[in-house]
DNA sequence: ATTAAATGTCTCGAATTCGAAATAAATGAG
DNA sequence: CTCATTTATTTCGAATTCGAGACATTTAAT
C-alpha cells in the first residue's frame, strides 16, 4: 500500500469525497430550510431551539459548542429568539458571569408542533439510503470527522 | 418493515446522521482553511481558482453552479480575485450577456504551488477512513444527496 | 420582423457569521 | 488577602452570502 498508484487513488477519492459531502449536506439543508421557513425560523434559530427543547437550559457558550457557532453569534441568535418570545435569558445563580438561555412556554409550544414534522420530513429527505446504510454512515463519518478534528 | 419500531429507528438515525455529517464537514473545512490561509485565500476564493485551474475558462453563472453559490456571490468573489490578479474577466465572443472568468498566469502559478499541497493535506485530513471506505462513502453520499435534492 | 419571455451579470440592502476588544466575575498562586 | 490569569458574555466592525431589482442581450412565438 501507499505505492504511487494507491496514493493517487486515495488523493482523488479524498477530493471526490469532499465534493459529495458538501453537496449532500447542501441539498439536505436546503430541504430543511424550506420546511421551517413557514415558521419564520432559519436553520440556526431552529438549531438553538432544538437544543434547548431537548436538553433544557444551557449557558450561551455551551450552545455555541453544540451547534458549532462562535459565542458572539449565539448572542445574536438568542437576541432574535428573545424578541420572538421563544427564549429568555436567566442569570446563573452560581456564577454571575454566566447567562442561561431558556425556552419559553411559547417556544415549547412551537417546537412541540414543529419538531415531529421536522423529524418525519428529515426521514423522508434522508430516504436515499436505508437504515443499515445510515448506521454505517454515522459510524464512518464520525471517524472521518474525529480524525480531521484532532490533526 | 416500516412498523413503528423500525420507523423511529430510521428517524433517530436520520437526526444523528445530520449531526455527524455537519460536524465532519465542519472539521474538514476548518483544516483546509488553516492550510490555505497562509496564501491569503478563503475557501470560496480557493474553490473558484480550483475550478478555473482544472476546467479552464467558465461563465460566472456556471462557476456558481459548480461551487454552489449564488451568481451575485460569484460576482463578489471574482471581483476579489481580479483585484489580486489571479483571475480576469473576458467577454464571451458568442453571447454578449456572458462573462468568462479566466485564471491568469499568476493564478496558475499560485495554484501550481498550492494545489498539490492541498491534495496531500486533504488526504491526511481524510485519513480517518481507508480507500475502500471512501469509495463506499462517495457512492452512498451521492445517493443521499441526489435523493434530497430531487424531493 | 416584432414582441414577449427567458437568460446572464451586476448592484444594492439585509442577514448572518466571525474575531478582537471591552467588561465583569471567578479562580489560582503566593 | 491580593494580584494575575482565566472564563463568560456582549459589542463592534468587517467579511461573506443571499435575493430582488435593474439592465442588456438572446431566444421563442407569432
Amino acid at each position: 500500500m501507499n505505492n504511487s498508484g494507491e496514493y493517487n487513488r486515495d488523493s482523488d477519492l479524498s477530493l471526490k469525497l469532499l465534493v459529495v459531502l458538501t453537496r449532500a449536506l447542501e441539498s439536505i439543508e436546503k430541504q430543511i430550510v424550506k420546511n421551517i421557513k413557514s415558521y419564520k425560523l432559519n436553520l440556526t434559530e431552529f438549531a438553538v431551539l432544538e437544543v434547548l427543547f431537548h436538553k433544557g437550559d444551557m449557558p450561551i457558550q455551551k450552545i455555541g459548542q453544540k451547534i458549532l457557532l462562535a459565542t458572539s453569534s449565539i448572542t445574536y441568535v438568542v437576541d432574535k429568539l428573545e424578541n420572538k418570545n421563544y427564549v429568555k435569558r436567566v442569570a446563573s445563580p452560581t456564577d454571575r458571569r454566566v447567562i442561561h438561555a431558556t425556552i419559553t412556554k411559547e417556544g415549547k409550544a412551537l417546537m412541540a408542533e414543529i419538531f415531529p414534522k421536522h423529524k418525519d420530513a428529515l426521514t423522508e429527505i434522508m430516504g436515499g439510503v436505508d437504515v443499515s446504510e445510515k448506521e454505517w454512515l454515522v459510524e464512518h463519518l464520525k471517524r472521518l470527522g474525529l480524525h480531521a478534528k484532532n490533526l
